[in-house]
RNA sequence: GGGGAUUUAGCUCAGCUGGGAGAGCAUCUGCCUUACAAGCAGAGGGUCACAGGUUCGAGCCCUGUAGUCCCCACCA
């Protein structure tokens, strides 16, 4: 009737299992139910590059514990999974894995090359999702998409085009940043600035009437070839003459005017710059106010082009070389000075992305940033924790145009067409316009979108947009994104302006921001320093549950986390005491107890014991944390509540007090000791269920229980009836005073098996009464008597807030200690008191401290001066 | 140059709206007590970075200082 736990816990022996069961049952899907909330999350896609690293590890353990918890709660709830294209980084792999053959892109050309895409696709995309599947991932994989299937691709063509048609995508010409590795230009956000250690080079530039020469600073002195000006701020003195003159170009001979410009500051370097303006996005503002020509000087590869003979097929280093070499030899080099700047480089390959003026498609940002920061300003869009709403708005504030086009093949094409005849362009859905001038056929632009273009439209693409379908209508806008703080610019941001925009919502309400996971040392997880752990090795070894517990405890929103194997175990020893408890309360279950679902529902309240009651009330202010705390996203708060229950109340508590109880088959006690472990077992474990999925359902499924899965089991609430205030005091009298036996006894080195009779003292009689058999069974007492008189004479004292405790041992009192022990603790209760009472002594703290914790300090002197009195006896018996 | 985070036990980190500092690991002691040695019972260990301030009361709020880390920014 009730299957048996196996001896030892094996995580591996269940986990596959049971996924395959929800998964077969169906337990994925939403539940329809349109009488609750909806609940929506939207996966962050990974990359189809990849294998699962511990961050998407630690992203989707947090999302899974969220929908698992509102899917108990009754929430229609929708967890949609998917992955992305990742254009660049793909491509560079592609390209990567097709040099070891031996081929180039250009050799199999373009439908050759999506051919070989589409199935690395099909092969790592399909790879990462079982990864998913092996953390417990509770998805509804019938809905998973892909940024690049028709749907996503048809909801980013009819955003390119309103945005066209409404002028907020534009094509120019503009300095952008170009990967002369990658061969594409990139965003603004996809640059990484490193300071790097560099030079400044002084150049002297003649004048080209003689009459002297200028000198100019600069860190990249190859860039000189495409100068096209020098300028000067308007208003310094020292070269107002010579605004309007020109100078000659060293080394190329070209004839480049002297400007004045505001952009030039007089105070840095020598106060004239050379202008570059098709390398570098200030000179390129400059030249644009100035009229000033663009002289490109490298090719797509950053190589010298063939226009300078001499430096032509130079890479930029090179030339650089070549080219102060020849300065100095002419003499036109002045000095050279140590000088950091901060070099851009590509996020993708590192490589040092070059500036360089070129003809791309945009996003004009600024219209579409004010409603994006808005949504956030007022609230309507909350980051968790607060603190990423500055980085955000921040971003958003200063945000510039966003260039969109890349010089890739393994993307969304964007859908503008040419004529070769006439140049005329449209942007249109159709696949094979026809020139409206002149009908010819039009030949489509060669360039793909930023993956992120296709990334910004997910929570909604995904489901179904631009269709108005029921999914769109059920589950949007998304109750939560969970992303970590890198993406956030990437990503967030263009989520929020994109769902704003084009579906007049935000997409969602919230955002969980959490950190990176680092190694033991505190770096960052990494291919190139081969640090990273394989979440997928940790599971084989460990179990997903061991895992989703690593990382979800001792961790707070937002912050990065350092992985320990350690904590592994620790999570692991978790799971295996959770295991040995159930398999404990198993061995004690009568047949009876399944026949008729014991503690499955309710408790009959009447038979329970004091203790039974005290684990109620306890596991019944549980229920209020966790879900309180869940409620406000502190998962590591209510994960840590839950092993402290868990382990300490329960398990060495709880289970120890019942013993005597299951072994007295039959009887009432019995019976109300099992209804109760029963009961507060399987509600734990509930509650537990969000963390910890397999383990908790294959424990649940072996108890007494009704229903399915314990996965659409309803989540447990707070139930007033199973509050016991006054149980819970006298347990804690109780074990205060077991604890302090036991403590007593270690002191003084009394072996456990040397058993001794408790004469207990207590003016709380009522919670002592019978009760003596905790003391036998947990304080090694052979006998307890509750006893009104002192015991006199060779007794070790043991003196707690509630009772004097005496065990008679003569054999091992020394009288000198026991007084020298005494007066110690005389002295702590004094102190205690001289404190509380100081505090109370203080009008301002009795008029002006709540009523509470006033209360409180009246209650502690009470206390230990009840302490004082009982060790001033004892030591005047001694 | 601006912004943010962080500084708590030997190590890694929790500490929710201010009301006597916690966990895991490590260390020490004693235990195979009829679930669990991946365990049980105990113990030691902290000027909560530093200096001021607000408050009856500060690990928590404010100001400053220092260390560590991150993000953003077009100064050649």
């Amino acid at each position: 009737m009730h299957r048996e736990l196996s001896k030892k816990y094996n995580p591996a022996e269940f986990e596959d299992r049971i996924y395959a069961e929800w998964e077969k049952k169906g337990y994925f899907k939403p539940n329809g139910d349109k009488t609750k909330p909806t609940f929506t999350i939207v996966m962050p896609p990974p990359n189809i590059t990849g294998q699962l690293h511990m961050g998407h590890a630690l992203d989707n353990t947090m999302q899974d514990i969220l929908i698992r918890y509102k899917r108990m709660c009754g929430c229609n709830t929708l967890w949609l999974p998917g992955t992305d294209h990742a254009s660049i980084a793909t491509e560079a792999k592609i390209v990567e894995a097709m040099r070891k053959e031996g081929v180039t892109k250009e050799q199999i050309g373009r439908e050759g090359f999506l051919k070989r895409a589409w199935e690395w696709n099909r092969v790592y995309g399909g790879r990462i999702i079982e990864q998913l599947k092996k953390i417990g991932s509770s998805c509804d994989w019938s809905r998973t998409r892909f940024t690049l299937d028709e749907g996503c691709s048809e909801a980013v063509r009819e955003v390119f085009i309103r945005l066209y048609e409404k002028g907020l995508i534009y094509r120019g010409l503009r300095i952008i940043n170009w990967c002369p590795h990658c061969l594409t230009s990139i965003s603004d956000a996809e640059v990484e600035y490193e300071d790097k250690a560099g030079h400044f080079w002084h150049i002297r530039y003649p004048l080209k009437d003689g009459s002297g020469y200028v000198q100019v600073a600069t860190t990249r002195p190859e860039t000189m070839l495409g100068d096209t000006a020098v300028a000067v701020n308007p208003n310094d003195d020292r070269y107002k003459d010579i605004v309007g003159k020109t100078v000659i170009l060293p080394l190329v001979g070209r004839e480049i005017p002297i400007i004045a410009d505001d952009y030039v500051e007089m105070d840095f370097g020598t106060g004239v710059v050379k202008i570059t303006p098709a390398h570098d996005p200030n000179d390129f503002e400059v030249g644009q106010r100035h009229k000033l020509p663009l002289e490109n000087m490298m090719t797509d590869d950053a190589k010298i082009t063939g226009n300078y003979p001499k430096y032509a097929g130079m890479d930029r280093y090179e030339a650089r070389k070549a080219i102060v070499k020849d300065l100095e030899e002419g003499g036109y080099l002045v000095k050279v000075e140590e000088h950091a700047h901060s070099v851009g480089t590509c996020y993708r390959c590192g490589t040092t992305i070059e500036p360089r003026a070129s003809l791309q498609w945009f996003v004009k940002m600024e219209p579409l940033a004010k409603p994006a920061i808005e949504a956030v300003k007022n609230g309507d869009i909350r980051f968790v924790p607060e603190r990423f709403e500055k980085n955000y708005l921040h971003w958003m504030e200063n945000i510039r145009d966003w260039c969109i086009s890349r010089q890739l093949w393994w993307g969304h094409r964007i859908p503008a067409f040419y004529c070769h005849d006439c140049g005329e362009m449209v942007v249109t859905k159709e696949e094979n316009p026809v020139c409206g001038k002149c009908g010819k056929p039009m030949e489509q632009d060669p360039d793909t979108l930023d993956t992120w273009f296709s990334s910004a439209l997910w929570p909604f693409s995904t489901l179904g947009w631009p269709k108005q379908t029921a999914d769109l209508e059920e589950f949007y806008p998304t109750s939560v994104l969970v992303t970590g703080y890198d993406i956030i610019t990437f990503w967030v941001s263009r989520m929020i302006f994109s769902g704003l925009e084009y579906t007049g919502k935000k997409p969602f309400s919230d955002v969980l921001i959490h950190g990176l996971i680092r190694d033991s040392q505190g770096r960052k997880m990494s291919k190139s320093l081969g640090n990273g752990i394989d979440p997928l090795e940790i599971i084989d070894k460990y179990g997903a549950d061991a895992l989703r517990f690593t990382l979800s405890t001792g961790n707070s929103p937002g912050n990065d986390m350092r992985f320990y194997m350690e904590r592994v175990e620790a999570s692991r020893n978790f799971a295996n005491k959770l295991w040995n408890a159930a398999r404990f309360i198993l061995m004690n279950l009568d047949d009876e107890a399944y026949e008729t679902n014991l503690g499955v529902d309710e408790i009959d309240l009447s038979v329970l014991e004091d203790e039974d009651k005290w684990v109620l009330s306890k596991y019944n202010s549980l229920v209020r944390e966790v879900r309180d705390n869940l409620d406000k996203y502190e998962l590591g708060i209510a994960v840590s509540k839950l092993y402290d229950f868990i382990w300490d109340i329960f398990c060495d508590w709880y289970i120890e007090l019942v013993k005597n109880r299951l072994s007295d088959k039959g009887s009432a006690t019995n019976k109300a000791a099992q209804c109760t472990l029963i009961y507060v077992m399987s509600n734990t474990l509930k509650l537990l269920h969000p963390f910890m999925p397999f383990i908790t359902e294959e424990i649940w499924q072996s108890l007494p229980h009704k229903g399915d899965s314990i996965m659409i089991a309803a989540f447990p609430e707070y139930k007033p009836e199973y509050s016991f205030p006054a149980e819970e005091e006298t347990m804690r009298v109780i074990i205060d005073a077991i604890r302090a036996i036991r403590n007593r006894r270690a002191e003084m080195n009394v072996p456990p098996s040397r058993k001794a009779k408790l004469y207990i003292r207590t003016e709380k009689r009522r919670c002592f009464e019978n009760k003596e058999h905790f003391f036998v069974k947990l304080a090694n007492a052979s006998q307890v008597e509750l006893t009104d008189e002192r015991l006199t004479g060779n007794a070790v004292q043991i003196i707690t807030d509630s009772a004097e405790i005496f065990i008679p041992m003569s054999e091992i009192i020394d009288i000198g200690a026991e007084r020298e022990r005494l007066t110690k603790e005389l002295e702590a209760a004094q102190k205690e008191i001289d404190r509380a009472q100081s505090k109370l002594n203080n009008p301002e703290f009795t008029s002006k401290a709540p009523e509470k914790v006033v209360n409180a300090e009246r209650d502690k002197v009470k206390k230990y001066s009840e302490i004082k009195i009982k060790i001033e006896e004892a030591l005047a018996k001694l």
